[in-house]
DNA sequence: TGAGCCTGTGAACGATCGTTAACTTATATG
DNA sequence: CATATAAGTTAACGATCGTTCACAGGCTCA
């Protein structure tokens, strides 16, 4: 007997990943990415993967299940990698530079994903949304937390400035990139990383000076 | 005789301003951010100022228009405003606080039209999008050369600088609140909107440190 | 008063979309 | 070899959506 694959359990929980399945989530996060989730029909989907619309219903429960496969798990994994990072960081202050350097790579490698993380939330239903909404709050608080500890001057705007930062370090998508041949050459993605890096820095660092009495 | 009111033309041209339009461009821009241009129908946009769906048919050519109207108003007031603003300071410096200043009041108090701003211009007709496109680039371009003159040591760095900056201004609609009671408080609203100065202008000045060779 | 818009209505249209159903083929298992 | 399942296909469904149409009341102006 094989193993059954009814698609409306089992999302992730196989241990080794059906190749189409990743196939899908691939091509369905450009598609979502490029002209947004209600503006992509399943057949669109299916025919970037090589089948037919309704094929796609063989291995996802629905098109709501490929959004929420592919937000829960790009949450999923920036909290897991920023866990991780700041679990192997000796002080706060590398702890800050490996979370900088995590989501810095992330939103340059993973575009598409960053896109869909944060345009298309309204679009799960309510469910996953508040798995994501949770998954994400989760990840504000890590790096406010070791914002925190790296800038003691940080007070009630330590979280709305780690929130901007996330708008400045996401924005790359829609952003010019820098250097010889834009953000997917070497060079260029090298320089762009850091500039963002400093950016980021530079904004955290601000943000933690005192402010007048109003 | 009085003056025709055919929806096609006269988006924005006649002098004084149809109230009803006025009307169904604030709830069209609130639905849309809620829920996005797709996620939202006209029969709900009418429903939202008080008449029918296909009543709206009689102040917008169509769905798209609207839309199309509320990107083009935004882009423009945010080019013109800085150009007056540029126009207006004594000195670079004096240009980019003034430029700040004006694009936070725009991000705190028009956050629907911001949200829109940089995700629904994926559904606009092509014509409209590279007339948005061309409002955002000059206005870019207005914040990189006042950049580059306050911090000379932005090179090539300067546009995807400012592209950056911008991503971090507009992250309000994301972000919570700093301050007693949120961001329509009058003293959250100040709060926020220091906090949002001083993180740009510290993004921007670090960004304009020389980085070593590589 | 009467003619002509302006602004609204409800009904109906064609198109599109997500999903389901019935069926086929190939593969792996007992 | 027989059989169950995985993974496709096409056809068809119900719902929704943007838009158009025919019509009606109210306001302005000659």
């Amino acid at each position: 007997m094989v193993k059954p694959s009814i698609p409306s359990d089992a999302p992730i929980t196989s241990v080794v990943e059906n190749p189409r399945r990743a196939q899908i989530r691939r091509e369905a996060a450009r598609l979502f990415a490029e002209r947004g989730f209600l503006g992509v029909g399943v057949d669109e989907i299916g025919r970037a993967v090589g089948i037919s619309g309704p094929g796609l219903y063989r291995h996802f429960a629905g098109k709501d299940a490929m959004l929420a496969d592919l937000l829960i798990g790009i949450s999923e994994r920036l909290l897991d990698q920023g866990r991780r990072r700041v679990d192997a960081a000796t002080d706060p202050r590398a702890a800050l530079e490996s979370l900088l350097q995590g989501h810095i790579d992330f939103a340059l490698d993973e575009s598409a994903l960053i896109v869909l993380h944060d345009r298309e939330l309204l679009n799960l239903p309510d469910k996953e949304r508040r798995e994501v909404r949770s998954l994400q709050r989760q990840y504000v608080e890590l790096w406010v937390g070791v914002a925190r500890e790296v800038f003691p001057g940080l007070g009630e705007e330590a979280r709305p400035a780690v929130h901007a930062v996330f708008g400045l370090l996401n924005s790359t998508p829609h952003s010019a990139a820098v250097g010889p041949s834009g953000a997917d050459h070497p060079a260029g993605r090298a320089a762009m990383a850091a500039l963002l890096h400093r950016l980021a820095l530079g904004a955290l660092g601000s943000a933690a000076q005192a402010v007048p009495e109003q």
